[in-house]
DNA sequence: CCTTGCGATGAATCCATAT
DNA sequence: GATATGGATTCATCGCAAG
């Protein structure tokens, strides 16, 4: 498992690692090839925000282009009827148990798992959690404010997302969660984001105040970065993986800057020192 | 299907039925088999909240009475305990899909199931739901206040349960929504209660006005009969199914104050006019 | 009438012990 | 060792009594 870790670069670096500091590790590759390269028991949380569809309900939608794919999930995915889109469904739930059953290797012992899922993926996240080996141990809604969520016309609006959660195991410790949690989370999705879903900081900050001073996050899917925001804003050490270059180099600008030690300037400047890993 | 209402009393009445009027008629009976007496199409919503089995990870927590295993501390809330809350986790799916699947039949098309349920069961549920042929549409959250739920130290609390809803097939007319519906349910279980699971009449009146003036909405699991309650409160005809004699008695009771036509007096004077029903 | 204090409550969950 | 059982635990809030 820890293979990898042996043959790459020097300083013991996995060949998949972007730019790693003491206090946070991007890596630019496949979540499931990255994880097989993290030591076990070496992480406290899992806290990642999954692509929800993995590629639409139905193989026509998964040919289309990224942007328009999730800019349509919404009214696409509820009108498709259960019987047509089993198949896909199977295999999003299979994935997801595959990525979860090797974090669960990488999470210590009584660590969490928290993952963020839409309604529609609610049922499939919690088999493949349990699948994972996880025990599964509730649902938290994350409500959206009116006006960041697609109405319909005389229906309930898709208004809430959903936060499931698990540990490794037993669970005999208190997390840190704030006695005046309010049992579920406001947040109103960011007005400028860089990501299509990605998410408010305020509930990322909640989140991650769960996991002890000092701990390690890790995000397997970090899409814009905003799970490594929220760690090192608030003394967590952090572990990304994310597959595409843009977001990764997205990601990597965003935490650097929470870090304090982005470069000012324009973008241009700052992709180059973004460089310094290899995207491959 | 309908054999039972041509061999049942005269006026064509189903031997379950326990008390009827042009606007209520309650049965008293099993779920599945008053279900078969029930004429096709000729429902616009079911509106239930079926027993959750829910309250523990090994089967044996889910056995023996209802009331010993929900109350846990002082006075019980209700001596009766009630019925169909004793199976695992399969069976739980295997059933609700079988009273679903039957359901199907007797909601006309286009016609709504809503369903409660607790965050353990809401996959299962789900399931069940499509299973039983129904189009899932979406999950509504029901957000208790803090002080009717269990917290726990350092954790997540259950502050929430769950309402899914789906369609007998298309859904291509508007429902019932207020337009400024806020997306989840807040409501209090009432203090004084006469069923443990007994719902917030609020919560009901919201979820009643769905369906259109003057419709019909269908309760397989009564308890108590709030559902009844916000259906006659609001101008829609019900029908009621529930098992247990004693809650039988509470829902016409409680429905029957809510049209108007209760008797004054004590408890004794009430149950005499109760008494024109078969508890067989 | 307002404040303080005390006891009761919750569709529960955990863990040590027994089988 | 796995499963079943019983008792302890959880705390914000509410109702009600007392001050």
């Amino acid at each position: 498992m820890t293979e990898l870790l042996e043959s790459g670069p020097a300083r013991g670096t996995a060949p998949s690692v972007r730019w790693s500091t003491d206090r946070c590790t991007i890596h630019q590759g496949d979540a499931l090839a990255v994880l097989a390269s993290l030591p076990s028991d070496s992480v406290d949380a899992l806290i990642t925000d999954p692509p929800y569809s993995s590629g639409g309900m139905v193989r026509g939608d998964r040919m289309g282009s990224t942007t328009g794919k999730y800019v349509t999930t919404g009214r696409a995915v509820a009108d498709v009827p259960f019987a047509g889109d089993t198949r896909d469904q199977r295999a999003y739930g299979y994935w997801c148990a595959l990525w979860l059953s090797e974090a669960l290797r990488v999470v210590r012992p009584s660590g969490l798992a928290i993952l963020f899922t839409d309604w529609r993926q609610l049922p499939t996240t919690t088999d493949a959690l349990q699948a994972g080996g996880w025990v599964w141990r509730g649902i938290v809604p994350w409500v959206k404010p009116a006006g960041t969520y697609r109405p319909q016309a005389g229906r309930f609006a898709a208004q809430c997302e959903y936060v499931v959660w698990g540990s490794r195991g037993e669970l005999p410790v208190r997390m840190g969660i704030d006695p005046t949690f309010s049992g579920f989370f406001h947040g109103r999705t960011p007005r400028d984001r860089e990501h299509i879903a990605q998410k408010p900081l305020d509930v990322m900050l909640e989140l991650i105040r769960i996991v002890p001073p000092g701990g390690t996050v890790l995000d397997l899917f970090m899409g814009s970065g905003t799970t490594g925001v929220a760690a090192v804003a608030e003394g967590r050490r952090f572990v990304g993986v994310e597959v595409v270059d843009h977001y990764a180099a997205t990601a990597e600008r965003r935490i650097r800057a929470a870090m304090g030690d982005a470069v000012p300037g324009p973008d241009g400047q700052t992709a180059l020192l973004l460089d310094d890993g290899d995207p491959g």
